[in-house]
DNA sequence: CATGAATGAGACTTCATTCAT
DNA sequence: TATGAATGAAGTCTCATTCAT
């Protein structure tokens, strides 16, 4: 019986089951991959307590009694699923910061464009979600979470708001609450897009796009160096 | 699903039924406060799911049976928490912003002030994140918290920021996605507060007041109607 | 549950609360058959376990506690109802069959007919459905029914059958046997008027009248003493 | 509601667990049958609603979990109960009708005695009790049993009747409602079998063969095409 | 390795009965 | 006498986890 460190493996997602006769080993390499992506999507969906084993297993296409092969316990399901969705997310974004040699106002467009793309529009945008509903009850996970993800990525924010302060583009500003400013509308809307935005209720909707665009467009506005003039 | 729950101080319990005098009348006046307030504590501590009516019951110092006296479920019990700690609120800052005489950005700082002490600062400001854990597993609930709180309250924000345009005060920007950058980093601080906040957590501390203050200055620049004399 | 049930001819029920002033010892007087009364309405209704204690003393105008202190226990209360409408019923056929001048046959139609007039159709005839339905959880109910109801009304109706065979206007037959056949489709109609009459049911619908009349027509051609003539 | 209840024998429920061997298979075959048998003795025994659930699993030797496997709620097991004991044997009926070549009063001899031997004299014959004591609390199980047995039924003796008078054998009579007084006496005994009958109760004691017997050569006599030469 | 039948603790909710007022 | 707030045992159903095959 496996233990509880979960196998994260690195092979590419076998597609559909392709019952076929020499895939058995394929199959069995790909299977914590399958059982993690399954776990993500229906922990994102219905949270963690609600989200049940049996289905789990069955969205990986296999029966109840495999994943609990794989990992003994809901809880070590969990976070298996966290560390393998969340490492090396941040570490990309730290290069783009370092590597990028335009204004910094073109660079905060291009952080919130990327963390966009690379994680709002894809399932990972749903972790954040499940964190905040259960980390109460799960104490464990929140540490995790606050040390892998959080804390690093208020660095990544805070350090390009520096750069512009630095470099005389922005007034002074306190960085890490400008960060803040930054972060807080994308992540709440993949708050919203994974809860209400998932369920048919009437009202209430947002275009992330255009949010995005504003809210960026504001903040810039707000640190440029140079203040208007006063009218008299 | 609560196994491993960080031991937060659980509240005393309004006082034990005190069984002797007339106490009969006073004790049924006082229910149904007590058992939303314990209610709201609950909740806010462990989610809708798996908040269990009967420690509902314990802490406002009654039994199971009494809770379903005065609410008939636990749907009930979650409805009647939001409209006794939230829906009343918004009405009033309606009337605020109707009253209101002086210049837009401040209307702005005095609806942020005020949101964060009566409801940001209290119990209140857990409701959030209750609704967007559990949206998806009890659609009624997400459509009464939308019908009930968001729209209104977006409503609320959206009039405020059109009175500047209307006004002159504002250039003119698109109002709902302004109000969303006005809220989102408030919810978002109380998001955090009751999730990683309620742990034992190290790190990742920010200053709520700070935050807030940086946003609103940020917002409030980037909303002026007259641009910055570019420098030659 | 089962609120919206077809408005079988419910006995009006005492009257309502009458909240008059010098009615008090006339409404005292009244209480326990109005007890009664509503108790009798909702066992046939529900049966006796679904029936609600809260709901007969709502229906006879007085709290649950006054219920209590007329009848010390729902079995009580039960029995009570049982003894107070079934005792009398019997004894006045007994005197009819007693009295009665003219041919057999017409005895029978006439004890039939009084039957349905003064029980089938009234809320007494709902009794037996309860007792049928819950006399296995009930035995001391059963012995006493069967005593006081079930067993006179078989010698009354087998006194009547015999009647016929011993002035020679019918042939020889079991009399309980044919007692039995002409009570039973009379019982059956109760039974059901009481079950799936009583419920939004599409189809099975039976007229009693036409049933009973058949059923007397069937049986006494079939007790004619005179054998039809075969034909050549 | 249970409390003063009559200690019917038990049955020895189908034989423990067996953990020996390849039992596993074996048994999941038998669940079904079981589990069906478990609940109809209950289901007679105590009513539709106050037959525990747990009870049933523990008769067919299972846990309650196990019953849930297999019938995801106790109305839908009722359902299956019904289907099983009763639905078939009415096709059975119908069958029986076509094929038959005889005269039509060998045919509803035929019948009851079928119906007897089949439904009458076996567990089966409480169904109709169940049904009749809970319609009212449970009018989908009423429209069901309507729709699956007591239509079907009717049409099934109606037509044998109608059979007797399109060929010359039977007077016109009102078919459904003979129909009906050949089934009420059937179904009358049932339920007294399985209310009265199941108790400790003295007296009222009456002989099925001889009733049903009685009944049928009373109908049958009253059915008869030649009318008896009135006496002068 | 894989399966899925089986388990049983535990959740929400109901309601007969009690008792302070 | 009358009230109705309060209780808590009991019922249906769910689901994480186990284990024989």
């Amino acid at each position: 019986m496996p233990q509880n460190v979960a196998p994260i493996a690195v092979a590419p997602a076998a597609g559909l089951p392709a019952p076929g006769a020499a895939s058995r080993q394929r199959r069995k390499q790909a299977r914590p991959q399958e059982l993690l992506d399954a776990a993500l999507e229906l922990f994102v969906e219905r949270g963690f307590a609600a989200a049940r084993s049996e289905e789990v297993a069955r969205r990986a296409g296999v029966s109840k009694g495999t994943l609990y092969l794989y990992y003994p316990s809901k809880q070590d399901l969990f976070k298996a699923v966290v560390r393998h969705n969340l490492v090396n997310l941040i570490a990309e974004g730290r290069e783009l910061v370092a590597a990028f040699a335009g204004p910094t106002s073109e660079l905060l467009g291009l952080l919130v464009q990327t963390w966009w793309q690379r994680v709002g529009s894809t399932a990972a945008s749903g972790i954040h979600k499940i964190v905040i509903a259960e980390a109460r009850n799960f104490p464990d996970l929140a540490q995790f979470y606050t040390d892998e993800v959080i804390l690093p990525a208020d660095q990544l924010f805070s350090s390009a708001v520096q750069r512009g302060i630095d470099r005389g583009e922005f007034r002074p500003v306190p960085v890490h609450e400008v960060a803040y400013g930054l972060m807080a509308p994308m992540i709440f809307l993949c708050l919203h897009r994974h809860s209400f935005g998932a369920c048919p209720v009437r009202g209430a909707d947002v275009d992330p796009a255009a949010v995005l665009r504003t809210q960026l467009d504001l903040v810039l506005r707000g640190l440029e160096a140079r203040r208007p003039v006063e009218a008299p």
